[in-house]
DNA sequence: AATGAATGAGACTTCATTCAT
DNA sequence: AATGAATGAAGTCTCATTCAT
């Protein structure tokens, strides 16, 4: 009963089968595309036996699923920390122009990633829960430095200067960006 | 009823053939996605014979690209229009809110087919041209009522406004927007 | 009448289901050429699914080479046994002629199976080693009757001789065949 | 009536369009292999429209015919040119030495097309005329300088010397053919 | 006489999923 | 609990041929 009586067949019981899966997903969308995903080209990249995914997951939708899940974890994460490590109000705006000139561009993966996640809560509700809790996150990292509005339009600018300056033929400078941050914070009148 | 006797025959020389073609492909990827587009699924809306997928286009990457210029063409000539019927700075800053408020939320199909694009470009540089183009007529539209670098952070901000308010799950109100827009474009105090 | 509980069921595991693939692709190709060889074709007379052949071959390429293979080694095994079965000098040189006069002209697919891999191997460089392996076992096999040149002589000669009868309209007799494999290995005198 | 009044129209008329395709269609064989011939890949070689194939030829068959039979002439031709510039029996030797050793596997296209049309003939009696008369010519050629019998073995010979030759992995050198010939020759002071 | 347009059949291959073990 | 074997559906694309002009 205890696991010792079944040691030898336990090799197969691989706790860590699951996440392998689920980087692998994450690896075959960010290089082939939602529509270049498979159950065969993830297992094979997992080096897991086809027979497992369907075993470990639902179907696709589950797997999809699980892996944006982890991939907005991760994202957000590293989000929270710049902004929390920023503690002056010149510390934040500079903080949000690295996460805008930095983050994003700097990786490939996470720009596919994250347009194919977009992409896919465009169309199907059942994906909109993981998006808005990503833009809820990065809302309230952006709130400790800012007030509530501005930390709402300096997160959709953060979107916006973000997939401009990543599906744009022409390379952009690190001063408009700079220039837009202030402009947003900048609430004046005040 | 004259054109009876004459619909059957006429079907083998069909101008429109190509066209009808390319419209039913943006309605398949709306509704189904970009993973979900198939030849068969395109002929079969377009109501054409299967074979007919390959002979008007090189193959399905020809067909994506057709149709995602069909659809930025559309979508920047009301961009535009919008721009251009706007005279006065306040009717500029009200066209921009109106855009990002009524345009791309308006239209579920819109909004899944520029993500669409997007995912595209994001992987795929041959796309790049197309997002490209886009941005240019968009800016170059706003610049007729704006200075360049503000009509750069005014499209950025379209961008990123459209974005969080079409993935989020709550709704937000157009005050916000307004706010925004006044913030990028209020350049003044300098 | 037991048979037929389980025929249905056991039908998904049939291990001999790749030899009788590969044996109905021989047939194939004998009937109908190279060019009239498909998937379908092979599968339809092997009886199994079609989606069998690609999950049991790579591709086209791999089944074809299987086939050669197999079909290699029958015909060089008849041969090796023909010339084994000679004993003393003129039977050897009977055997040469027999084989001549009686093997490859004896069976239609044979005649069809050798030439379309000699064309493919005069093509595909990938296909050298088979018809290699072949003409060094039937040379071998002549070494153990005759010194090494007159073998590799001869080889040709078999090889000549089949074929011109074989694509020659008027048909032609065996004195023939007895002659020049008597100029050949008559070798000495000199 | 005559040919002025249509002047314009007559561009259209090109007598040597079949040619054209003929030998376009020979050098897809060679490249490509029968099964990967089609009229569409000769068509776009010979740069004549797809149209033109079923006008002027009933179907692949005849387009076929026709370009073997323009391939046999070719090399017959050349056969025959070779052994008529042999004079002496010295020379007639030296001659069909030459032809295994240079002819044949000197170009890769023949090597093709002959197995190819082997192949052909093997299945399709239809082909066998043109084979045969390629035999015959060749045997004609050879029997102007040697009796019947010794010309017809030396044309085996040089069949089979010529296919193991371009068939194998490892190269052979001329003596071996010079031997074989010798040893055809040499009728014996019998 | 000659051809561009069009199409239905069929080519190879990939796929998610099922099933027996 | 886990998986190798298997398959039917569907994927993209190529093809020979027909037809209207």
């Amino acid at each position: 009963m205890t696991q010792n009586s079944t040691a030898v067949r336990t090799r197969r019981h691989d706790p860590e089968r699951r996440d392998h899966i689920i980087d692998a997903c994450l690896t075959v969308i960010a290089d082939r595309g939602l529509a270049g995903t498979s159950h065969r080209r993830v297992a094979a990249l997992a080096d897991v036996p086809l027979g497992s995914m369907t075993y470990h997951f639902t179907g696709m939708d589950d797997l999809l699923h699980e892996a944006f899940t982890r991939f907005i974890d991760e994202v957000a994460t590293r989000f929270e920390a710049r902004m929390d490590a920023a503690t002056t109000p010149e510390e934040a705006e500079r903080a949000v122009v690295a996460i805008i000139d930095q983050d994003v561009l700097a990786s490939h993966r996470e720009l596919v990633l994250s347009h194919e996640l977009y992409t896919l809560a465009a169309r199907d509700p059942s994906y909109r829960g993981l998006t808005d809790s990503w833009m809820r996150r990065s809302r309230r990292a952006l709130e400790r430095r800012f007030d509530p509005l501005t930390a709402r339009l300096l997160d959709a600018l953060i979107e916006g200067l973000t997939i401009h300056r990543a599906l744009a033929t022409e390379t952009r400078g690190t001063e408009e960006i700079r220039e837009a941050v202030a402009r947003i914070v900048r609430t004046g009148g005040r």
